[in-house]
RNA sequence: GCACUCAUAGCUCAGUAGGAUAGAGCGGCCGCCUCCUAAGCGGCAGGUCAGAGGUUCGAAUCCUCUUGGGUGCACCA
């Protein structure tokens, strides 16, 4: 919305006063400070050098000579304000403009510009946990910003395939085929899966400490799983299927699927081409017996493709998994929401791909997020300072739960015991999706239970409790046949508190949506959105704190109605853009 | 040692193609439910944008240096 009046004022400015072309007055054009400022503002600083004259008398000049005609219909009046020349916008225009575009795109839940952007492929490899290893906090910031990035990109009009790199080969396979051997146990296994593997893979490493005979017996092992041996292969098929069904829980709670769960396993025996290929374009170098290949120019250290004992590494992994990936999707973008720490491995990656004459590297993207640490350090699983996700999700919904009773009680709202699980659970795991989506994905995040649990202010269960108070309203005036289908705004509404300034804030807080889109994707930063719902939520509370919709007369509560609407449903949208479900009550 | 990154209110953070009086949430203090959900709304207090130079009409934003955190630097992923 904004960007097509800034279109607009840039033409009528060129059209009237020809000392820009109407591209580069729109790059000008930004928004004043305060609302009563105006909407729009042309700063004159830039133009004053050229014209040779100080930025007030421009910004007068320039006023004058669009007041010479009349204005357009979206302009309400211009001032001048110092060097500025500001626009007031015609409200009723913009209004219904922007409550008509956003009713389309929540409708059909697709960008306005999306047509553009369909059949292009846009990869994200998210999650990825371990197989055998307990999925904690730290997995979940890879996993909720990789959904919702794909989920923005898929609003977008991208065609959006999700992989989940599982990290199911390595010698650690073989490490837990030992261990399993010796210590496994049936029973405890079925029972808690995880935890069972976990356990005897610790004890592995106890024991090697005193026996180095098991890490020779590992390397047997996982050499024979390589190799095909059907008992080590039986056995770590076993591993990785119940594994798989424990992530899958918490995906459920999530509301993640995968397209796709190929991990190393599945690109490990394409590495040999890889390096073959590379051997052949003359990138490879021998070196204190490794191959690898240099990076110099690149002015990065040397990637290594093949150890000195000849087998592969995590690099060359990632490098057969891109090719195989551009072969198989012929990807626009291919994204990788991995941890920060791993940012020069994936330059190195993408350079080595660069030299092999792909130019795709160019669109392989690292999106990397910040750590998640307690105040005391970080979470290590040596030292049992690990905070298991599931453990988070039900202490979250827990203290939902307490408090949707109290408030039933308190409300008197009539609840099932079913509803108000529902609820506690859609809550509960929406305030902790949300902590990870609301600032910058490279900040840390401190984890502390007192704040992570603390539901007032910018959180997710705002943005919900927005979203129910809009659907209790609607369901009010549903009931008394208030609200029609059909129910359009009137065109030339503005007396009462129609479009007074409250209403007007909540308007231009909605006519951003799509801008806030945008700039998540093109940084793949989903805060950018976060923090626009967060926005729009709180310029709606005050208007519906302001306001008593349901009983103003008819004409202001039509607008009030639909007005409620359309933040129901754009909130609703952006919520579950970002892997959130709404509510109808809490 | 080299590289990358960060430093903004007591706390957690927004704010980059340089723009008007640097914003929000939490916490603190003070108000608002006979009225659509108070997980809400309003008000007050709180700042040398780490420090020092520089670039210019103008710098939290760009450049240099200093200080202080975080991360990474070949056979783990």
């Amino acid at each position: 919305m904004n960007m097509m009046v800034r279109e607009l004022i840039a033409k009528w400015l060129h059209q009237n006063a020809p000392y820009l072309e109407a591209s580069e007055y729109r790059n000008l054009i930004a928004f004043p400070p305060r609302p009563e400022m105006g909407d729009y503002a042309l700063p004159c600083f830039q133009l004053a050098a050229g014209l040779r004259k100080p930025p007030p008398q421009i910004a007068t000049d320039i006023a004058g000579k669009l007041n010479s005609s009349a204005y357009p219909e979206y302009v309400d009046k211009i001032e001048i304000q110092g060097g500025y020349l500001n626009f007031f916008i015609n409200r009723n225009w913009f209004c219904n403009l922007t409550i008509d575009l956003t009713e389309r795109i929540t409708e059909k839940k697709r960008a306005t510009a999306a047509d553009e952007n369909s059949g292009r492929v846009v990869l994200v490899e998210y999650s990825s946990p371990n197989i055998a290893k307990p999925f904690h906090v730290g997995h979940a910031f890879s996993t909720v910003l990789g959904q919702a990035l794909a989920n923005i990109y898929s609003f977008a009009g991208y065609e959006v395939v999700r992989l989940n790199h599982l990290g199911d080969y390595g010698t650690q396979f073989g490490k837990l085929i030992v261990a399993w051997e010796k210590w496994g146990n049936e029973e405890r296994l079925q029972a808690d899966p995880i935890n069972e593997l976990l356990t005897i893979y610790v004890r592995f490493h106890d024991e090697a400490k005193d026996d180095p005979q098991l890490e020779i017996e590992a390397r047997e092992q996982f050499r024979a799983l390589e190799e095909g041996s059907p008992k080590q292969f039986a056995l770590w098929k076993k591993f990785r299927e119940i594994s798989l069904q424990e992530f899958t829980r918490v995906y459920e709670r999530l509301g993640i699927a995968f397209d796709d769960y190929s991990g190393e396993s599945f690109y490990s025996p394409l590495i040999p081409g890889v390096v073959d290929e590379l051997a052949e374009k003359g990138l490879l170098e021998d070196s204190e017996g490794a191959k690898i290949v240099r990076l110099d120019d690149e002015s990065l250290p040397p990637c290594i493709i093949l150890k000195s004992d000849g087998s592969t590494i995590y690099a060359s992994r990632d490098i057969a998994a891109a090719i195989y990936r551009y072969d198989k999707w012929n990807f626009f973008k291919n994204i990788y929401v991995v941890g920060l720490p791993q940012k020069l491995h994936f330059q190195q990656v993408f350079a080595v791909l660069d030299k092999a004459g792909y130019a795709m590297a160019k669109d392989c993207r690292h999106v990397g997020f910040g750590l998640v640490r307690l105040p005391e350090g970080k979470l290590s699983t040596r030292e049992g300072e690990v905070i298991y996700l599931e453990n988070l999700l039900d202490e979250a919904v827990e203290k939902t739960r307490a408090m949707v009773l109290a408030n039933a009680e308190q409300r008197n709202i009539d609840m099932t015991e079913t509803e108000m699980d529902a609820i506690a659970e859609n809550v509960g795991v929406g305030a902790i999706v949300f902590t990870f989506l609301c600032n910058g994905r490279e900040r840390d995040i401190v984890f502390r239970w007192e704040d992570i649990l603390d539901f007032d202010g910018d959180t997710g269960p705002y943005l919900q409790y927005t979203v129910s108070r809009c659907r209790s309203i609607l369901r009010r005036a549903e009931e008394a046949d208030l609200l029609h289908s059909t129910l359009k705004l009137d065109s030339h509404i503005d007396d009462g508190y129609l479009i007074g300034d409250v209403a007007w804030a909540v308007i231009s807080a909605m006519a951003q949506f799509e801008r806030a889109v945008n700039q998540a994707i093109e940084e793949n930063e989903p805060s950018h959105l976060s923090r626009q719902l967060l926005a729009v939520a709180r310029s709606y509370n005050k208007f519906y704190n302001d306001y008593p919709i349901l009983r103003a007369d008819t004409q202001d509560r039509n607008f009030g109605l639909i007005l409620t609407r359309t933040i129901d449903n754009l909130l609703s949208l952006g919520l579950e853009l970002l892997g959130i479900a709404p509510v109808e009550r809490m």
